[in-house]
DNA sequence: TGAACTACTTAGCCTCGCTAACTATTCCTC
DNA sequence: GAGGAATAGTTAGCGAGGCTAAGTAGTTCA
């Protein structure tokens, strides 16, 4: 059925028209309330899985050029989700960390932010979750290369 | 280590970030030459493949909303790559059809197209190339359920 | 025949990428 | 230790590509 069952270049094709549309697909169902684009939700993430990070890195981790972390960081800040620190250190750096606020509105998203994959996924068997699982850990590296 | 392997909450957060991120880089490496958004190209591969659309259809089938298609539809017209056709049967729907332009492009860009993601994937071992195949239909099921 | 419905378009908004150019700070070299 | 290069972030402004609301043209049906 396959003429070239291992060709990357199909591969490619098949797998790049599924990852957009699935991203067009979760940007849709995100949560009217919390009006906070994805890369902000992001963000709140990252912050509260790894803690305080400078401007630069959080740019570096979500593939982004820094003057758009910096206004992606200006709403979280105007929204007082997180707070900027100037480094002691080195005063060109900017620390931004979680505010107080910004820590219960993660926490209590947390859940609900993923609700409706989640509700998607658990009508999946468990060897297909279990092989998206494999597969996100790959799609990340993709990202990342 | 993982303390509800199967859970589909905890799933549905690392699915959600890699896809958006791989979705990014994606966006970033589109050929500069041929400078047609992604949904443009999207399009262009569904004509190639299904032949003949109506603007409703290629919006459904994009998830996108009909005025979005318009747009995309217009902009590929005005570079010769698809024509608008009336539908004698009923006049209210406009028909896109691929121009021999359009069809000239699609052939040549197929394999350029996706040539950053293919490079990455051919850096792979054919066992993870299978997982994504088969991810990426598990994927596509998700973005339209 | 005229009201309601449908398919598409137009107008205009918003988010969120980007580059270019600027400021502030630090580092490095003489 | 003064001065230029490098680095971190910001500001300004552009463009792609979603969206909704409202308008137009064609179709259907009472």
């Amino acid at each position: 059925m396959t003429p070239t069952p291992d060709a990357p270049a199909e591969l490619a094709s098949v797998l790049r028209i599924a990852v957009v549309r699935l991203s067009r697909r979760i940007r849709s169902e995100r949560d009217p309330e919390l009006d906070l684009g994805l890369g902000a939700l992001s963000v709140l993430g990252i912050l509260h899985r790894e803690g305080a990070q400078t401007i630069g890195s959080l740019a570096e981790t979500e593939r982004v050029r820094p003057p758009s972390m910096t206004r992606t960081v200006g709403c979280l800040v105007d929204r007082g989700l997180v707070v900027r620190n100037k480094n002691a250190d080195d005063g060109r750096q900017v620390v931004v960390e979680l505010s107080e606020e910004g820590w219960r509105v993660v926490e209590a998203e947390r859940r609900r932010r993923n609700a409706w994959l989640a509700r998607q996924l658990a009508e999946l068997t468990a060897d297909e979750r279990d092989l998206l699982r494999r597969a996100s850990d790959l799609l990340g590296r993709l990202a990342t290369a």
